[in-house]
RNA sequence: AACCCCUUAGCCCAAUCGGCAGAGGCACUUGUCUUAGAAACAAGAUAGUGUAAGUUCGAAUCUUACAGGGGCUACCA
């Protein structure tokens, strides 16, 4: 009888859920090790066979490190906060709660039978009243604290109100708005409550602001930047556009340095390190102030234009200013004259959708304003011009316009016919393009002419500085996040408006829970869908739009007696939740903190977190940002909330196809070999086409139609499931060849449409989920994308059925032994011991996979069933096949469930010692011979012995030997 | 356009410090078993590492250029 894994896998899934095999506690004595899963948004699909990919990986290291004496926190939880429960909520009118609630089960049972050691009683979900009350107490941490520059840290709002009290805000180096004034202590206190309330809104790590956003009426919503991708939104793709709204926004620029500064201390891709250090974009340079020189609005026009230039070496090859064409100042810089052309330039940017913006990027486009600013270097006039190219959101949106050295300002010049003026001698081939080179010496350069790019930058700084016109200055191209979304299914905001300034509820009054509303969708005159709440007003006393634990059940709140003041109608992002998460594990069901001291200063940080790398940008910028808010809260010990990250790759579908023959009524297939033709003729039918087997494709006219991948097989179609697969192809007829339906293949994303999405619940019901476990890490490296294919999964099944008949002989009786193991069985499991360590130490889960495989089939060839060695390969299976390994575990006579929890079998070289080791010997590095020598010979003897040697010899064909390498226990070389 | 990753047998992938290119799996071939097929078991065949150059006693591994595939960002002054 052959393994039963239905049954087996299913007996100790119970067990391990009954005994609570998994429940971890803290416990000092013990060294901790903290593995995280990136936990999933539970959409209605389900799980697919890409999934479960790093949290299979995951539960291997969770197990390997059990083995080896760590306490180990797995848990997983769900970001159930987000777009896609509200859509469907719009389309069906059902609360997104119900829908989330049932999505979560699918997921939680598809992801217990694949057999994880989390601990599930430490589930969280984002959506949670009881966790996203946390959420938002941290959301009045940022508002109640400011970025103290000095302190290079986040402190207490309530310090610096004493602060301006005292000495006003002149003395104090903190993060502001750009445009916050300075004040005395008598300006302070003199100024009203309102006036004092927006000031320090200027301050605060989250304030509500009047920006440009990612603005998306498809979604009606705002967008963060990295939630938009080529000009639509990440999720529906629907057009966006810049609008200007009153948004709440987290002042995440204040941590620019050190969220870059930290990159180093983790152990992440370079990739991912990358992206983040390219997406906050710090670049040093210098602030210059060009004098307007054409005032034509006394009140309106600016006096001087501020560029931000990483090449202050070039501002005597300025030869014209560009501005973006958004700024507000434009029409105070436009003369009559050129009022119409920029009008109509004006009008034009603003008409077109980022997607026209970005196809067009090489074209030149821009008008001239008509006025000029002052060069403060040479003081020659430069013409200011509008163009496209330069962004209104980063830096001042205004460019000085460098020709010779930029190559997008050499395009403009070229196009405007502006001069292009050289200024260093290494500069070449500037009529041709621009030259941005930092060697030679500075030309037509006033004050640095002869001298080189570094003193020259410090000299120009240092005039800037002293004329007050500028100075050197660390640019971000990192935005402020928006953090608002004008939506219902998210956390609401635990702040109401009074006079139109914000302020925080109490902390008592938290949660802030959601709101009844009818529809999920903005009310009438344009509102978020929270506008629909009835009594969704702030009253001090009696907080009104509650409703207690059962956020759904249909009770309304009280109605709202008129008073109060409105609550934020916005809801928190999705990236709010997942910014915190990994604490709330440490102590889930916490009523009074967001997890106690005991546990965070146990558990401290993530030791290895699993996930995407679609995140790089969003969810993993986010929470090293509050991660660190949080450290200068004193709340957490780590800096960094995750040492050691890794990407999991994608898991790309494999589609199948069948093609279908066009123009070819059944009936006209008198040409065709009728042989080939497997038919169950009913020619008059109707249709069902014929379908033609790839390779012999070519021969006809087809049209590829998708076909299900699990009626596929090695790429041979099943066609009686092809038949029943579709109603329009019960009829279908075939050209086979060599008696087979051959499908093609493509390699695309796995997706329903395509009809190549592999379910794993399938997998694990036709082989087990040990086997799919194993499968998946043996697909390849980690990190690697690799399209899914189903048909090597039989290797992995028969290495499961390999390892139950080193146990069972044919007849079921149990063949294991208790005699001494032999140094040949000794040495082949302590190779895979050695192997199995190493690569898990190093991640590397795809090579494990083979060295078992090498194991088992060695100790096959040895026919070895002793005791001894099925026990410690028994261990070393468990973290991959946690099964198998407890049935064979209670089977050698272990107490049920303490597998997870024994020793990880202790590797003695002493097995591997080899008395002679053959070596290679190459002659001119062509191996040449092999000539075997005592593993401790000497280098020296051993050239001895091969310098006389007849083989090389006869290779030496009487030549000098020049000289012998040898590398023990390696290769010997011999040149001549 | 920049940056990052990848390219080894028909396919998926090993080769950890530069030291005999092959461990494992799929598919394939042959055999054992079988009425037959499947399964199982056993045996076997297959590449010289994308291309070109360089460094080295020795290169899949290091360097440079090019080609192909993937990812990420996208006028960042």
């Amino acid at each position: 009888m052959e393994y039963n894994y239905r049954e087996v896998e299913q007996k100790w899934r119970a067990f391990w859920e009954e005994n609570e095999t998994f429940k971890t506690e803290i416990n000092p004595s013990k060294p901790k090790y903290y593995v995280l899963d990136m936990f999933p948004y539970p959409s209605g699909a389900g799980l697919h066979v890409g999934h479960p990919l790093g949290y299979i990986a995951s539960d291997i290291i969770a197990r390997y490190k059990r083995l080896k004496g760590f306490n180990v926190l797995h848990p997983m939880g769900f970001d159930s906060f987000g777009l896609p429960a509200e859509q469907y909520a719009i389309q069906t009118g059902q609360h997104p709660a119900i829908t989330t609630e049932e999505n979560i089960a699918t997921y939680i049972r598809q992801l217990k039978q694949i057999g994880f050691s989390y601990d599930w009683s430490k589930e969280v979900r984002t959506s949670d009243a009881k966790y996203y009350k946390w959420t938002q107490w941290i959301f009045m941490q940022l508002f109640n604290h400011y970025y103290d520059k000095d302190a290079n840290k986040a402190l207490k709002i309530s310090d610096l109100v004493v602060h301006f009290s005292e000495s006003g805000n002149k003395s104090v180096n903190a993060v502001c708005d750009e445009d916050t004034p300075n004040f005395t202590s008598e300006e302070w206190n003199r100024m009203s409550e309102y006036e004092q309330q927006s000031m320090l809104l200027k301050y605060r790590l989250t304030y509500p602001d009047e920006s440009v956003v990612n603005w998306c009426p498809g979604l009606g919503t705002v967008l963060a930047n990295d939630e938009v991708k080529d000009g639509v939104s990440e999720r529906g793709g629907f057009p966006v556009e810049q609008k200007k709204m009153k948004q709440w926004a987290m002042r995440i620029t204040a941590y620019a340095d050190r969220l870059i500064d930290g990159l180093n201390e983790v152990d992440w891709s370079d990739s991912l390190k990358d992206q983040q250090r390219n997406w906050i974009g710090r670049s040093t340079g210098a602030s210059v102030r060009f004098a307007v020189d054409t005032i034509l609005d006394k009140e309106n026009t600016p006096q001087f234009i501020e560029v931000f230039t990483t090449r202050v070496d070039t501002i005597y090859g300025v030869s014209f200013m560009v501005i973006a064409p958004e700024l507000e100042s434009v029409p105070f810089l436009t003369t009559p004259e050129q009022k119409e052309a920029v009008d109509e330039y004006v009008k034009w940017v603003a008409s077109r959708s980022e997607l026209d913006r970005m196809s067009e990027v090489k074209k030149v486009s821009g008008v001239f304003t008509g006025s000029y600013v002052i060069n403060p270097f040479n003081n020659e006039k430069v013409p200011i011009y509008l163009a496209d190219y330069v962004l209104a959101g980063y830096g001042t949106g205004a460019v000085m316009g460098v020709p010779s050295g930029d190559q997008r300002d050499w395009n403009f010049a070229t196009h405007f016919n502006l001069p292009i003026v050289p200024i260093l001698d290494a500069q070449k081939d500037i009529d041709t393009q621009a030259d941005n080179t930092k060697e030679g010496k500075y030309i037509n350069s006033g004050m640095i002419n002869g001298l080189e790019y570094k003193e020259a930058t410090k000299v120009l700084t240092q005039f800037l500085e002293e004329k007050g016109i500028g100075k050197g200055k660390i640019q971000y191209r990192l935005r402020n996040a928006v953090f608002s979304r004008q939506r219902y299914w998210g956390e609401p905001v635990p702040a109401y408006f009074k006079d139109g300034l914000p302020y925080l509820i109490k902390e008592s009054e938290l949660p802030l829970t959601l709101p009844v509303i009818d529809k999920y969708l903005p009310t009438e005159t344009g509102e978020p869908p929270l506008g629909r709440a009835e009594g969704w007003m702030y009253s001090p006393l009696t907080p009104r739009g509650r409703i207690s634990d059962s956020q759904f059940a249909g009770e309304s709140s009280p109605p709202g007696g008129g008073g109060g003041y409105p609550y934020e109608l916005s809801t928190m992002p999705g990236w709010a939740g997942s910014s915190w998460y990994w604490y709330r594990y440490m102590d889930a069901h916490n009523e009074t903190e967001f997890a106690s001291q005991e546990s965070i200063n146990y558990w401290k940080a993530v030791d290895l977190y699993i996930g995407g790398s679609e995140h790089a940008t969003g969810h993993l910028l986010y929470s090293r940002f509050w991660n660190k808010f949080l450290k200068d809260l004193g709340l957490v010990p780590e800096e960094e909330f995750a040492k050691k990250l890794i990407n999991q790759g994608m898991i790309q579908g494999r589609s199948n196809f069948v093609y279908r023959v066009k123009n070819s009524p059944l009936t006209s297939r008198g040409g065709i070999l009728d042989s080939n033709i497997e038919s169950e003729s009913s020619p008059s039918g109707g249709g069902g086409g014929l379908f033609v087997s790839a390779g012999l494709r070519h021969d006809y006219e087809t049209t590829p139609i998708h076909v299900d991948v699990n009626i596929v097989n090695n790429d041979v179609l099943d066609i009686e499931a092809f038949k029943a697969w579709r109603e329009d192809f019960v009829n279908a007829e075939f050209i086979l060849e060599d008696g087979k339906y051959v499908c093609g293949v493509e390699v695309e994303k796995m997706s329903k449409s395509k009809y190549n999405v592999v379910n794993p619940d399938i997998l694990v019901d036709k082989v087990g989920a040990d086997t799919l476990r194993l499968y998946e890490m043996f697909l390849g490296p980690l990190e690697q994308a690799k399209p899914w294919n189903t048909n090597g999964i039989d290797g992995s099944f028969r290495f499961i059925k390999k390892v139950w008949r080193l146990f069972y002989d044919d007849q079921d009786t149990l063949k294991v032994k208790d005699e001494a193991p032999t140094p040949a069985e000794l040495k082949v499991l302590h190779t895979a011991i050695k192997k199995v360590e190493e690569d898990l130490e190093r991640y590397s889960f795809n090579t494990v996979v083979s060295t078992l495989m090498i194991c088992v089939n060695d100790l096959g060839t040895l026919k070895c069933s002793k005791k001894a060695i099925l026990r410690e390969l028994v261990i070393l299976m468990s973290p991959y096949t946690p099964h198998i390994a407890e049935e064979l575990w209670t089977i050698l006579g272990n107490e049920a469930g303490t597998i997870s929890y024994t020793n990880f079998p202790t590797f003695n070289p002493v097995y591997l010692v080899e008395a002679n080791f053959e070596y290679p010997i190459s002659i001119n590095g062509k191996v040449r011979a092999n000539l075997s020598f005592p593993t401790d010979a000497l280098p020296a003897d051993i050239e001895a012995v091969v310098r006389e040697n007849e083989i090389v010899m006869k290779w030496l064909e009487g030549k000098e030997i020049k000289k012998v390498i040898v590398v023990p226990k390696r290769i010997v070389n011999v040149v001549m």
